[in-house]
DNA sequence: ACTAAATACGAATATCGTTCGGATCTTTGG
DNA sequence: CCAAAGATCCGAACGATATTCGTATTTAGT
């Protein structure tokens, strides 16, 4: 389930490969749900104590299984936090499609806004994201070897606005968005840092900079 | 010398007092000199390898003093870094006085470049500074317990500019420089992990960002 | 030169990540 | 249903790193 690292909608085409971090997957369903297990104990412990806090015993722990079990699936202790950003992203994508096909949005303003809302909510509702995020807290280049972690991101999102919008897809859009995404990260960890349900100001600033930013850049192009 | 943290520019006024990382202070000259040769091997070692090829031991060697040495006058490894991001903070506000007490800025437009360009500049001149920076890699509240590395060098900025423009200093003044800073600070990191010397149209972008939201900003207040 | 304070030193300890070989459980073929 | 093969489990043992602490050495003041 968190293995592959392509989400369920559609093919995400040229977005570069997304490595699974898993040593091997689980053959039999009774380490299917251990894997599981130990994902969730890792998103547990991320928000008890943080990323400091996280220790490969206390995974093992948590989860119920013993250490080796643990490096049984898991190469190293990245790992583990890698999966769990992969199932991060996973859901993230999810949400957006989902929220991008039902609904329909007038403009690209719209749009923006709306994925905006769900990265949000996914801080307040996701086990451990308001820590690992996309796996930045451990290492920027944890879904993918050879790009940021939120180049990964602004590549799906840049993919589903060209699909869903139609629009040109031009080297200028996916700088702007790669640019937008690294920005409005920023803004919205500090949102988050200062809040735990996120500081209101600052989530409605992180909004006004992300869509003036965009906007200025389109209105050039 | 790196020690009381505040810089030699007058007073800082009402931000958040900074802690020594200091177990206590070299009396010595000889041991003044190790505590600088031990971070200036910290500042090496950020460099080659990245905070993750920092080594209590590493430090120890390069510098040339014995491991207990190193424990002697610094806490713990964190403390070593914290000391070293007091350091670059430290020059960072003198290269940014003695600009804006030399230079004559038409707006505070230019002055925004300016600072844009001197934190560029320290990128690329300054050990460690392209890893380290103010401290975020090692922990976000490196600088001081109670406030976000970003947020005293926001608060900093501010102080400065009320100082030499005589502007009012609102709290929207502190929410707005927050935000610009913690985001140009993420697009900039960005623009020197892609390339050593700043992906310079990653630059560019950074201050058009900036210069945007600041702009949008102040015209409504 | 002498003494007290400061500093240097590095072996020993504690903690954490990771490995490995034998024990146990699941699946598969007959 | 049974046994072999494959998958998984287990946790003591190992290696690397951070940190401590008692002792030896150096500096500064008189």
């Amino acid at each position: 389930m968190a293995c592959r690292g392509v989400s369920g909608s559609g093919d995400n085409g040229p977005v570069t490969e997304i490595r699974t971090p898993l040593r091997r997957l689980p053959a039999q369903r009774r380490s299917a749900e251990r894997v599981q297990r130990m994902l969730d104990a890792c998103a547990d412990i991320l928000d008890e104590d943080g990323y400091d806090g996280l220790t490969t015993t206390r995974i093992a722990q948590r989860a119920e299984v013993a250490i080796g079990s643990v490096y049984q699936f898991f190469p190293d202790k990245r790992a583990v936090a890698q999966a769990l950003a992969l199932r991060n992203l996973e859901v993230f994508g999810d949400r957006i499609s989902r929220t991008l096909t039902e609904g329909a949005f007038a403009d690209w303003s719209d749009t923006v806004g709306a994925i905006i809302d769900i990265f949000v909510e996914m801080h307040r509702t996701v086990p451990g994201f308001r820590v690992l995020r996309f796996g930045d807290v451990a290492d920027v280049n944890l879904l993918d070897s050879d790009a940021d972690n939120n180049a990964v991101v602004a590549g799906r999102l840049r993919t589903m606005i060209v699909e869903t919008f139609g629009v040109k897809d031009t080297p200028g859009l996916a700088t702007a968005l790669a640019i937008a995404v690294e920005a409005g990260d920023a803004v919205l960890k500090m949102a988050f840092r200062r809040d735990p349900d996120g500081d209101p100001e600052i989530v409605a600033e992180a909004e006004r900079l992300i869509h003036g930013y965009l906007a200025s850049h389109i209105r050039e192009s």
